[in-house]
DNA sequence: ATTACCACTTAGCATCTAGACC
DNA sequence: GGTCTAGATGCTAAGTGGTAAT
């Protein structure tokens, strides 16, 4: 990251032993793939362990009373805890606990606990939710954990932690109909974890009575922390924080790959396009993924281990059954119709006009294949990768998705922002060239619970106004009848202002309720912090002279702080 | 060439909290 | 001063993509 602006930016840092002080992050002494000198930290937090039921709270099993090995108990909590949710209705979640709670339990419980249905959690459950309840009204001793594991310290300065917790045991719950949902997701040991810190440093001491797994002093690798997670056997990384130079520094990076590929991506369209052509089909396939990655932002779409995980796809994996091609559609031609789940189980549905070339090809690829089949059958994205960086380096699939993003925020606030406008309406702007992006990704979100009440409450709030700007209209109307009888006008300036607040307020009020309406169901944080160039934004805002904590919160001006500090009025992305 | 593994980013929902409102 | 709620923060699952192992 040679000409990173962090690496010319004075920190202001807390150093254990000088006290705050100026500290420069020292410049190009890093050898090639080595992300750190010196590291030190204290190690993760781990959940406390479990607390036996009280003697007055009981299971039941077929109408009774059970009392369970502790082991058992733990698992029929985790269950218990759960009892609100839809999920623990369905059938694999509650094949899957069963099976596995049974794995916990005594010989004698497991001959005897045969039928979940027959499980009573009701008074586990009255329990838990009134201890949910009472810890609302405790006080925090969360700071203290902060304060001894949020921190390490990196190359001389005090970083800030990510996630310094130990994750829980619990029951897994995977998004959407995901096949190992409700197993049991087990407590993570010491002898579990695996640290990674300085030769040099002091070793994080383990909990008492126990040992690490393993300590190594790898500084090719970010992680502080990690652990294998029993459900899929993958690893898991305590990290630094956004805010740290390791991530920012990642970040920039990122968007000056995607700010390269603006250079280039003119040459990469006509080349896929001209691919369209190809003799070879996995050339062609390539182009139409191409096509799709590009003009829909499309995420990749690895393959996947079938029956691992939610059955969901990305561009490369699309099967025959999740398009439908419409030479006709709604007075457009060549329609392709996508309907599918992708990341996180959501689902993507458009009805995408394309061009002819594109819509031909798409037909050939279809031919002979059954609904489950997939539809570019010769292409992998490790190909579509391999393929890409020779065009670029540096580039892959997921770097249109960023440039996309990027780019249209930048077209948008373009297009939407005049400098006259007013602050809310400069606001709603921004918000809408956010919401572009977001739909173009495709980031939704459930509705809020609360929603149909909240703009209920909104709706009162504006026709409550409304009436009042009347009353102020003819108090002002009346002022003026004064006036020219009197021939002071005073009273009429003052009724004037009123009527003008009373406006500028209703004006406020009717924006963020289109503003609420239009975000329904389409949620924007994720694109605004991970796909839009924070420069264009903190450009924006110098132009429109708005502070940048009108766009930003705290944590978002933290993990930006890079492109706060630079950026100057006529950045371009 | 293919697969397994690893490290890291991206994602939506749950929970918490500050501050608006009474 | 108490309550309510929107927005902030936390949590951890689910992706991407590089590299090592086979």
């Amino acid at each position: 990251a040679k000409n990173c602006p962090l690496f010319v930016c004075n920190y202001l840092c807390l150093h254990p032993f000088i006290g705050f002080l100026f500290i420069r992050w020292e410049e190009e002494k890093y050898e090639d793939g080595v992300k750190w000198r010196f590291l030190e930290h204290s190690g993760p937090y781990f959940p406390p362990e479990y607390q036996p039921l009280p003697d007055n709270v009981h299971f039941y099993y077929d109408g009774k009373k059970v009392k369970l090995s502790l082991a058992a108990e733990e698992v029929a909590l985790f269950f218990a805890q759960m009892l609100d949710h839809e999920y623990t209705t369905k059938k694999v979640f509650r094949e899957n606990f069963f099976k596995d709670w049974r794995k916990e339990m005594t010989d004698a419980e497991r001959s005897l606990i045969q039928d979940l249905g027959k499980c009573d959690f009701g008074e586990i459950h009255a329990m838990h939710k009134a201890k949910v309840e009472a810890r609302k009204n405790m006080t925090k001793e969360e700071k203290q954990v902060l304060d001894e594991f949020g921190y390490c310290l990196l190359d001389h300065h005090r970083e800030r932690i990510g996630n310094f917790k130990i994750e829980p045991p619990g029951l897994f719950r995977g998004r959407g109909e995901h096949p190992k949902q409700g197993m049991l997701k087990k407590r993570i040991q010491p002898e579990d974890i695996i640290i990674n810190c300085s030769k040099e440093a002091c070793i994080p001491v383990p909990p008492a009575g126990h040992r690490w797994k393993e300590v190594r002093h790898d500084n090719t690798v970010t992680w502080l922390v990690s652990w294998t997670e029993n459900i899929q056997g993958s690893i898991k990384y305590i990290m630094l924080n956004a805010n740290s130079k390791l991530k920012g520094e990642k970040d920039w990076e990122k968007y000056e790959v995607a700010r390269k590929l603006k250079s280039c991506v003119d040459n990469i369209r006509s080349q896929y396009r001209s691919d369209l052509k190809s003799r070879q089909m996995s050339t062609r396939q390539r182009a139409v993924a191409l096509y799709f990655i590009d003009k829909l932002a499309l995420r990749a779409g690895n393959e996947k281990e079938e029956g691992e995980t939610a059955d969901t796809v990305g561009c490369c994996s699309l099967r025959v059954e999740h398009i439908t091609l419409h030479e006709q559609m709604d007075g457009k031609e060549y329609v392709v119709e996508f309907d599918f789940l992708g990341k996180d189980s959501i689902r993507y549905y458009n009805k995408v006009p394309v061009i002819k070339k594109v819509f031909k090809n798409l037909k050939l690829f279809l031919e002979n294949k059954q609904p489950g089949d997939e539809l570019f059958d010769r292409l992998y994205t490790s190909m579509l990768n391999k393929h890409l960086s020779s065009l670029m380096p540096g580039l892959t699939a997921k770097v249109f998705r960023t440039y996309n993003a990027s780019i249209t925020l930048q077209e948008q606030l373009k297009e939407l922002t005049n400098k006259s406008d007013s602050v809310a309406e400069k606001l709603l702007s921004y918000n809408r060239a956010n919401r572009a992006v977001a739909i173009l990704c495709n980031h939704q979100r459930a509705p809020p619970k609360t929603f149909d009440q909240s703009m209920a409450t909104l709706q009162s709030k504006i026709d409550a106004r409304k009436e009042q700007l009347a009353l102020a209209k003819s108090g002002l109307k009346q002022a003026k009848k004064e006036a020219k009888a009197k021939g002071s006008s005073e009273l009429v300036e003052r009724k004037k202002a009123a009527v003008k607040r009373c406006e500028e307020q209703l004006l406020k009020m009717e924006i963020q309720a289109t503003d609420r309406e239009e975000n329904k169901q389409i949620a924007l944080g994720t694109s605004k912090l991970n796909y839009l160039d924070p420069r264009i934004s903190v450009a924006w805002c110098k132009n429109m002279g708005l502070p940048v904590d009108k766009i930003y919160n705290k944590s978002q001006r933290d993990k930006f702080a890079w492109a706060i500090d630079m950026t100057e009025v006529d950045f371009e992305f």
